[in-house]
DNA sequence: TGTACATCAGTGAACGCGCGTTCACTGATGTAC
DNA sequence: TGTACATCAGTGAACGCGCGTTCACTGATGTAC
């Protein structure tokens, strides 16, 4: 059956995925590698066959959770219509049922975490020149300084509506974020349903 | 001299302040109540007479340091003209020397760890609001909605900076942030040494 | 004014616990002959 | 084809350490008479 080293390559998946579960959910200081083994289903003895340390699992763990935003990302910014692109990108980022998960964008609930680890912010450097690009692709005029707008807007929204004390802040700051950042006259529906369910 | 209830109200707020300096730079899973009291020139032991527990002071620090902001803010919204107090809060705010500091918004440094707190959460609750309630009165036309997106655009733009790994680019989201938040036309100017220092 | 006692802020040793990491091991799978 | 050995993924006990919290205590300050 599975050759071996594809074997081990599916283990630390599992790990990997794990760990991108309880560090959102709990900060990267606030989950064990005891938790993030049993997680993943095995004792936490083996954590050290498949990664060097913690801190190496915590910037490949930010790394994998960027890069596949930034893949999603390029992909929706190349089809179809850019208007349309942006409105998935933006709409899906923003879905107030996602945000109170913990799928929600790493940036926003790992980016302190990961700003004060060096290794974590240099394996993150290139997924977030990948976001600004996709974006920018997408964007009335493909103004870099929009991306750059837009991104910062959006973060932002995300991280006071998971701090807002009150859901209907939350959606406010939500929505507000997303009439700013898609062209005037958009209107902004907040069901996400029909969007696919991995972008990130 | 000092009356003994003055004396250990200052002993308090040294506490204070020594937390808000350290749950800043390192998250508040990242110190531990002895490295906070050995700041604020102490022994652990006595933590316990000042608060009931970590988290206690994790909530009443992150209430304090937004609780401060949102006291400046309104102060400035206050006086003088609406373009000039909008400007001097967004400049001061996105500052890319502060920004590179431990000092900048606790929004920005601590809101992942606060928003996972449910006592932190709600001790910020009204801070959050009164800095709303600044910036609605600053910005022109007086909606709650640009006051909304304004605050999310400048809250994004230094979680972003502070996670770019290439200062450039940090410099570039502050920019673009201040662009967009200052009615057009506004040059924006880097340094803020002009404005105080005890903004926030 | 001076002594005796009470209060109170802060000390420092100690607690049980969970962390990150190491390591000797097991048992299943793959390879050699 | 069958046996003997090597490899390798994962186990689970153990390590030293630092955490959050407790507590008996000290010594300075304030109050009573």
């Amino acid at each position: 059956m599975a050759e071996p080293t594809q074997r081990r390559a599916e283990t630390r998946q599992r790990i990997l995925e794990a760990a991108g579960r309880l560090f959102r959910e709990h900060g990267i200081d606030g989950v064990g590698v005891d938790a993030v083994m049993k997680e993943a289903g095995l004792t936490h003895g083996g954590f050290y066959f498949h990664f060097g340390s913690k801190e190496a699992l915590a910037a490949e763990v930010s790394q994998s959770l960027l890069e596949r935003a930034a893949k999603t990302w390029d992909e929706i910014s190349r089809s179809g219509d850019r208007h349309a692109a942006l409105e998935r990108i933006v709409r899906y980022y923003l879905d107030p049922e996602r945000v109170a998960s913990a799928h929600c964008c790493p940036l926003t609930t790992l980016g302190p975490d990961v700003a004060r680890r060096s290794t974590s912010r240099k394996a993150v450097g290139g997924a977030l020149r990948g976001m600004l690009d996709a974006l920018t692709r997408c964007l009335p005029g493909r103004k870099r300084q929009r991306a750059l707008t837009a991104l910062s807007t959006m973060v932002g929204a995300v991280v006071l509506a998971r701090l807002a004390d009150d859901p209907a802040l939350a959606e406010a700051f939500l929505d507000a974020a997303a009439d700013s950042v898609l062209p005037a006259g958009r209107a902004f529906n907040h069901t996400a349903s029909e969007v696919e369910q991995e972008q990130v």
